[in-house]
DNA sequence: TTGTACGCGTTATCAA
DNA sequence: TTGATAACGCGTACAA
């Protein structure tokens, strides 16, 4: 077993001083021709590399990002992750996740490690006990320690800082005229519970579309499934309590279980009830009939939120200057699939 | 903005030497009580943690592992990372994802790079190329550079090192005598190409288990599906090359896609034909029929993985001793659902 | 009971 | 052209 090998070995092996090594390998022309030569022979045929925790002690950075995010068995969260992913390592980054797993209390514990030095900024979306509870304490204490913050999808309005979401409202919208054009009459929405203001984004957009196009928006018809578990038999009474013939999801989840309790109780699908989902994920793919769903482009979100990350990181703001945030919009598209019909 | 106090603020602050600050933290009896509670007291107010960057340089030990796969946007990956996070992080330690993205390349980059101090140990899952190359050398590397190594799923018979794996060719085996329990005849298998070697794994228990049973053994009924790409097409020409009544799928994507073909061409899943497939994701439960499936616990993989790595990582061996490994196996156990039928 | 000195691996500044 | 020194933040053996 053979140790990494450190400037302090090669100088003591090569008699010179450690400086004299450390120059020599960034090719300073402070040194010689040949001990030059010398080093950084020795140095490949040791397959010299810095120490990484040694530079970010020095350099006060790590080259790390921390992606805090509500769940990994998630299509939406590993597409987004793979973005960031993807364009961190591009820029010399890499990328230390931790998982809230919905839980205010483990998203705080893991944020202040995470600040103990071991990155240098964070992506992070926020658990749903978060949003419940409205207690962002912690992402201001990360701020004000320096960190740059980005927030994606699941958002804060009362945070200041640089954020990514989706035009849930608008997609929304979209999604719930393409079922008055098909000539549908009754469109129901399935959602869950508000606290995620992702939701109340797309119902916003689903009502909005329903009193502009001069269709009834009848509160009834929105089913707010709680949770976790019961979604089944939640959805089973809401076909015996309630009449529609289109159904708007805000996952594709729900959307393929209201595609299948609808063809159990005998409706067809588009004919009889269309279906829209959000998430493209596999199940939309695979179901039958496939599913007209909402493509969120988790991964060019995660490539912008990366972007915005290091681009904080590596223009550290002077003294004076004001610090300036934005807010990226990704364009949601709907992608035509069998789970609706053809406009009328 | 405050950046994180550091010992030595507080020393100054309160005109102590900085080694007083650090026992007092420590809550040492060298520290008289009275010092000790006003350096406390002050610690608290100011919020002081120690620096992680420091003490990884100290303690020559990061507590971070090194994740290394082939994929994100991947059930069973995202199960098992679910896996090792959990278990990391209840034991303090941190979770670095390198995704390899199926290339050998990127994963020997990746691995370098954790390697320059980042991690203390590596957890991974070989990429498709690597295993084509047949080129390991990178492993062999962070091994003697005194890295633990901790391979799961897809793992190297080469590299002697521990090992947490599937009992694949069992569960095949098992999945195999279900549909001749069942009354089928002619078992078919649609597979990757073999240098994934839980599919050559996956294979032979197929095998076995038709000749031990006295079924027929026939190569034409196995399809080997290309990489990337063209899967739909492929699936159709088998059903129209060859007949069977039973059809064993490495994925459930292939699982999804071969009952939806069959169910196209008039079959009815399960009577004409049953299916089982690997991995139990969502697909599996959500498409119809349900499908019965061979759910492989990448999560306790996940945590055995942890286990076994952090375990290494904590008792560093003495001078003498030998260095022992172990592979450990998880069972995988059968899902059954609607996609096969009842034992005759 | 407190403080000094050293080392972890690196780089930058300044002196020789 | 080379080397000594300090610094990043921390912990600890040893000296005072």
């Amino acid at each position: 077993m053979k140790r990494k090998i450190t400037l302090k070995q090669i100088a003591r092996e090569l008699e010179v001083s450690i400086s004299t090594v450390s120059k020599a390998l960034k090719d300073s022309d402070e040194i010689s021709k040949d001990t030059k030569q010398k080093i950084q022979a020795f140095a490949k045929l040791y397959n010299y590399r810095p120490n990484n925790i040694a530079l970010s002690l020095k350099n006060r950075r790590t080259k790390n990002i921390g992606v805090v995010i509500p769940d990994i068995v998630h299509h939406f969260f590993t597409t987004v992750f793979r973005g960031i992913e993807k364009y961190a390592n591009e820029r010399g980054y890499n990328v230390i996740v931790c998982v809230s797993d919905e839980s205010y209390d483990k998203e705080v514990v893991n944020m202040e490690l995470l600040a103990n030095g071991s990155i240098d900024g964070f992506i992070m979306s926020v658990s749903a006990e978060t949003q419940q509870k409205n207690d962002f304490h912690h992402l201001r204490e990360v701020m004000d320690q320096g960190f740059p913050l980005v927030l994606f999808d699941r958002v804060i309005d009362e945070i200041e800082c640089d954020k990514v979401v989706m035009n849930d409202e608008e997609i929304a919208y979209e999604a719930t005229c393409k079922f008055l054009e098909e000539g549908k009459k009754k469109v129901a929405l399935v959602t869950t519970e508000s606290y995620f203001n992702v939701s109340e984004k797309r119902a916003e957009g689903y009502r909005r579309a329903l009193v502009e196009q001069g269709a009834d928006y009848d509160p009834k018809l929105t089913l707010v499934v709680p949770f976790r578990g019961g979604e089944e038999s939640c959805i089973d009474a809401f076909f015996e309590e309630e009449e529609f013939d289109a159904v708007l999801c805000v996952n594709e989840v729900f959307a393929v279980q209201v595609m299948g309790i609808a063809q159990e109780k005998g409706y067809r699908v588009p004919e009889d009830i269309s279906v829209i989902g959000f998430t493209n994920g596999l199940l939309s793919r695979y179901s039958s009939p496939t599913l007209t769903t909402i493509a969120q482009h988790g991964e060019r979100m995660g490539e912008v939120a990366a972007e915005m990350l290091i681009e904080k990181l590596e223009n550290e703001i002077g003294f004076e200057e004001e610090e300036t945030y934005r807010t990226e919009i990704i364009e949601a598209t709907l992608i035509e699939r069998n789970s609706t019909g053809k406009k009328k």
